[in-house]
DNA sequence: CGACCTCTTGAGGCAACTCAACGGAGGTGG
DNA sequence: CCACCTCCGTTGAGTTGCCTCAAGAGGTCG
C-alpha cells in the first residue's frame, strides 16, 4: 500500500504516513479522525539494546507500537533461573491491557524504536472502536499459537532441534528478504548466546555447541559470530525437529 | 449470582438457568434475547475420557463451553513424541475463532460435558456483542499468561518442581473446597501418569518417581494412585521452584 | 595495555531417559 | 469361581544428553 492510495493521506498525522503500524499493526484498524487523536497523544523514540522496557510487578502506563527491533519477554525464578517466553518483533502491539501489572519483563533485545501512547488513551480508543479491539484479540491469538507451539520445543525437542527451532524462527521474522518458498535466508541473530539459552531452555555452553554441530554439517554459516547464512531452509525446518531429521 | 436476581428469568432458557457458563463464563457476555437466540442452535452432550474433540488439521465446525470435567490440549511431532499444551477446566470457552483449521488436537481428559453451538452462529453474535468479543479477548489473554507460566516451568525446572508445579495447578483447579488461603486441598487427578508427562516434557517413570519423593517426603498423599491430599498447600508450592524449596 | 565481555571448546558428573521386570485393578470368557 | 488378558503404575539397573566447571581465544573500550 502506497501513500497515493490514501485518500485522506494529507490530513493523517505526518508520523502515521509512512508507519507500518498502521498497514500491518493495531493502527490499522483506526479511522483517520480516531488516529489523528491517537498520534497526539503518542510519541516515537528509540532504545539501545538492554534498555528495560517493562519490569516485573511494575505498574504499565504506557502501551506501544514495536516498529522496529526484537523485545524479550522474559519471566525468572525466585533464585535467578530466567525463560524468554515470547519475542516481539515489528509491528507487534507491546502491553498488557486490562491488567495494571505485569508478572512479566519486557527488554529490548536489539536497538528498538517504538511509538507510545498513554494506557488511558488506548483503553477509552478500545472501547468506542470494537475494531481495534477485534484485532488486538487476533494478535493475541497469535501470540498464544506460537507459545504453543514454543511449549512442544521446550518439552520434547533435543537440544540440536531447539536451536534449528530457533534459528528457523528468527529467519522467518527477521531476513527481509524471505519469500515464501525462498529456499535461502540471512539474517544477523538479535539475540545473544546467553539470550538464545534462555530461549530454548539450555545452557551458553550447550548452544554454542549446537551451532557448531549445525555449521560443521553445513546447515548454517557463521560470520562474525553474529551473522547467519542458511542455503537451503528447508533441510534447517528438517532439523528443527518438526519432521524427521536426518542430518543432526 | 442467584436466579432471583434475574429479572426476566423466565424467558431464559432452562438449561442456561442454572448454567455455570452464564454467569463466570463467556454467556455471561451476552443479553436475555442473544441468549435465546443462542440456545436455540446450541446443544448438550457428555462424552467419556478419551474422546478426541477437536483433530489435527480437521475443520471445526463447533464451538463450546466447558460445563464441566478436563480437557487437554496436544500438539505432536511427526515421530511420535507429544506434548500437553493446554489444560482446560469449566467454563471455559472451547474454540480457535477466525481460524477454519486447527493445529491442536483436544480431547477429553476425564468425562466431560459440553454445549456447544455451530461455528456461524457464535461468529455472527460476536459482531453484534462487542461484549462477547471483550469477554473472549479477556480469556485468550489469560491462556497466554498461564501458557507463558508453564514455558518457564518447561525451560527451567527440575523434575520434583514440575511435578509438583502440576499438582499445584491442579488444585487451585479441581478441588472445590478451596478457598484463598486455605492451607490444605483434595483433589483426583485428571490425567493419567502417561498424560502428565506428556504435560512436563517428561517420562511417565520420571513423573511415578517424583510422585513417589513427594509421598515420601510427606508434601502429599495418595490413594487409589489417583486421590491426592495436600495437608499444606503452601508447602507443596514451595516445592514447585517459585520459590526456593527446601523439601525436596 | 589491561579489564571486561562474549563465545568456544574440553573434561567430568549428574539428572533424566531407556529398557526391563513386576504388581494390582478391571474386564472377559470358560 | 478361577484363568487370562490388558492397562496403568511402580521400581530397579544401566546409559546418555545436557549441565557444570574450567580454560582460553577474540573483540571492544577506557
Amino acid at each position: 500500500m502506497t501513500i497515493r492510495q490514501d485518500v485522506q493521506c494529507d490530513v493523517l498525522p505526518v508520523l502515521c504516513q509512512s508507519c507500518d503500524a498502521r498497514c500491518h499493526g493495531l493502527c490499522g484498524a483506526l479511522e483517520p479522525n480516531q488516529l489523528v487523536a491517537l498520534a497526539k497523544a503518542s510519541s516515537r523514540h528509540s532504545v539501545p539494546p538492554g534498555t528495560e522496557l517493562v519490569g516485573d510487578a511494575e505498574a504499565i502506563e504506557t502501551y506501544s507500537n514495536l516498529l522496529s527491533g526484537v523485545v524479550k519477554l522474559t519471566k525468572g525464578l525466585a533464585d535467578g533461573r530466567q525463560q524468554i517466553v515470547g519475542l516481539q518483533f515489528a509491528p507487534d502491539f507491546l502491553g498488557r491491557p486490562f491488567k495494571s501489572e505485569s508478572e512479566i519483563n519486557a527488554e529490548a533485545a536489539t536497538e528498538v524504536s517504538l511509538c507510545s501512547f498513554p494506557k488511558a488513551a488506548i483503553e477509552r480508543m478500545m472501547r468506542e472502536a470494537p475494531a481495534l479491539e477485534h484485532r488486538l484479540l487476533k494478535q493475541t491469538l497469535m501470540e498464544l499459537d506460537e507459545a504453543r507451539e514454543w511449549m512442544v520445543t521446550l518439552g520434547r525437542k533435543t537440544a540440536v532441534e531447539k536451536v534449528a527451532s530457533f534459528l528457523f524462527l528468527i529467519a522467518r521474522n527477521i531476513d527481509p528478504t524471505t519469500d515464501a518458498g525462498k529456499e535461502s535466508a540471512t539474517f544477523d541473530l538479535p539475540l545473544t548466546r546467553a539470550d538464545i539459552a534462555d530461549f530454548l531452555g539450555l545452557t551458553v555452553e550447550t548452544v554454542s555447541r549446537q551451532l557448531t554441530k549445525l555449521r560443521t554439517n553445513g546447515v548454517i554459516r557463521i560470520n562474525n559470530n553474529r551473522h547467519v547464512v542458511v542455503d537451503n531452509v528447508s533441510r534447517l525446518q528438517r532439523c528443527s525437529g518438526t519432521w524427521a531429521c536426518s542430518d543432526t
